[in-house]
RNA sequence: GGAAGAGUUCCCGAGCGGCCAAAGGGAGCAGACUGUAAAUCUGUUGUCGGUGACUACGGUGGUUCGAAUCCACCCUCUUCCA
């Protein structure tokens, strides 16, 4: 039911077009995957993510399981009729919250112990219990329970981190049987390259068709992020799309994907437009800002999403200014449009064999942020 | 015409002799945001080139070492009585 074939590879770096065949359908990789935790890409209905060229959304064990629970959601005829998606998707497993909702739990060799960050209820999560989970949501891809490391920890704290991940790692494979959900394992190691090595390496069996990328791009400098990838690349197969997980700014993604990754997902195009921010090709500009108060133009000159082609800055920033939804929406909107704009434009040098030609082109002209979080 | 009350920094509003350039909220301005506890969070908002000075609490003049705070008169507004 899963297969990824490569339709092209880029002779200057490496990088590939791939196809990625699912029970919901073909990704065309290299693919973003907007962020819809709660089982909806905030503010944005499944037709606009259409339009705005999304081939498959992500969700949240976590969040599902604590509302409306998973029960609910199999009940409706599972995740992709509950929320009226036909495309696929992919399901965060919870390991994530297990790094963000550091104050709420504890960890065991069982598993995670947290408290409900809704009402703080005390619950439990295991490998088996996110398989679990994931089965009766009926995602695509279901992702491993692991444990993942703020930039910072140390490497005794980050190998533990690491065998804990493996361990949970076999026995959420033993629990993902079935033939219409694939499991991603995911490489952790915090930012030691040999940590890295050590887990891919011991993550690889396990791999069927698909590697994630997890642990990075929590706080790091992206240089050292960028130098995590570098030592990976020389392990990875090349017959399955290899998923950095939580990258979502258009510098990161490129350097990412000349780095042989295949697939991103990021709350970025979606928080920051609720926050009254446009992603752009040159960089993030801040639409509520004063300077744009009569600025009649679109939010990105020469972008083909429904916000830019009906709408002005000025508008869009009025909107924001007042609190309407509507703004939070259309920059939502506009931004997701823009990160799969930017990955058909690297497919396209990708295809003409010259994206380090792009790469180049491109930074030259977009204001880089520092630090990834 | 009489009585009572009120006038505070962009707005609302606290302060009622020194710790007040003045609480708090709003609005404004700016920054942050990367597997979403986020339509959130943070900073800032009298002027001047910095620990300092200057201008400010309706107006004018007083009392006091010191006043947004007390006194006198004036102006404006609100409510009530004729």
């Amino acid at each position: 039911m899963f297969k990824y074939e490569i339709l092209k590879v880029c002779g200057q770096s490496g990088a590939r077009i791939g196809r990625f065949t699912t029970p919901h359908g073909e990704i065309e990789t290299p693919v973003f995957m907007p962020v819809g935790t709660a089982g909806t890409v905030k503010g944005l209905s499944p037709e606009e993510l259409k339009e705005a060229g999304s081939q498959i959304i992500l969700s949240n064990t976590y969040h599902l399981h604590l509302r409306p629970g998973e029960e609910i959601v199999k009940g409706a005829g599972g995740l992709h009729k509950f929320i009226n998606w036909d495309k696929p998707i992919l399901t965060d497993s919870g390991g994530f919250q297990v790094f963000s909702l550091t104050k709420l739990r504890k960890i065991t060799d069982e598993g995670v112990h947290f408290n409900s960050h809704i009402d703080g209820s005390r619950r439990f999560i295991s490998p088996e219990k996110a398989i679990e989970i994931q089965q009766a949501l009926g995602s695509d891809i279901m992702m491993a329970f692991d444990e993942c490391t703020a930039s910072g920890t140390d490497r005794r704290k980050s190998k533990e981190a690491l065998d804990r991940t493996l361990r949970w790692l076999d026995r959420c494979d033993k629990k993902a049987t079935g033939e219409k959900q694939i499991l991603f394992p995911i490489v952790q190691g915090n930012m030691y390259a040999d940590l890295r090595i050590e887990s891919i390496e011991k993550t690889l069996p396990y791999a069927k068709c698909g590697l994630a990328i997890g642990g990075l791009s929590v706080g790091e400098e992206k240089p050292v992020m960028y130098e995590m990838l570098d030592a990976l690349r020389p392990y990875y197969p090349n017959n399955m799309p290899r998923y950095l997980m939580g990258v979502g700014s258009a510098d990161c993604i490129v350097e990412g994907i000349v780095r042989g990754i295949d697939m991103f997902d990021c709350v970025l195009p979606t928080r920051v437009g609720r926050n009254g921010m446009a992603m752009t090709f040159e960089g993030d500009i801040t639409i509520r800002n004063a300077p744009y108060k009569d600025d009649y133009s679109p939010i990105e000159e020469g972008c083909d999403c429904y916000a830019c082609k009906n709408y002005s800055r000025a508008y869009v920033r009025h909107l924001i200014n007042a609190g309407e939804i509507m703004g939070g929406r259309l920059l939502s909107l506009h931004n997701i449009r823009f990160l799969h704009r930017l990955t058909e434009k690297i497919k396209d040098a990708i295809r003409a064999d010259r994206l380090l030609d792009f790469r180049r082109e491109m930074l030259a002209n977009y204001r880089i942020k520092g630090v990834t979080t």
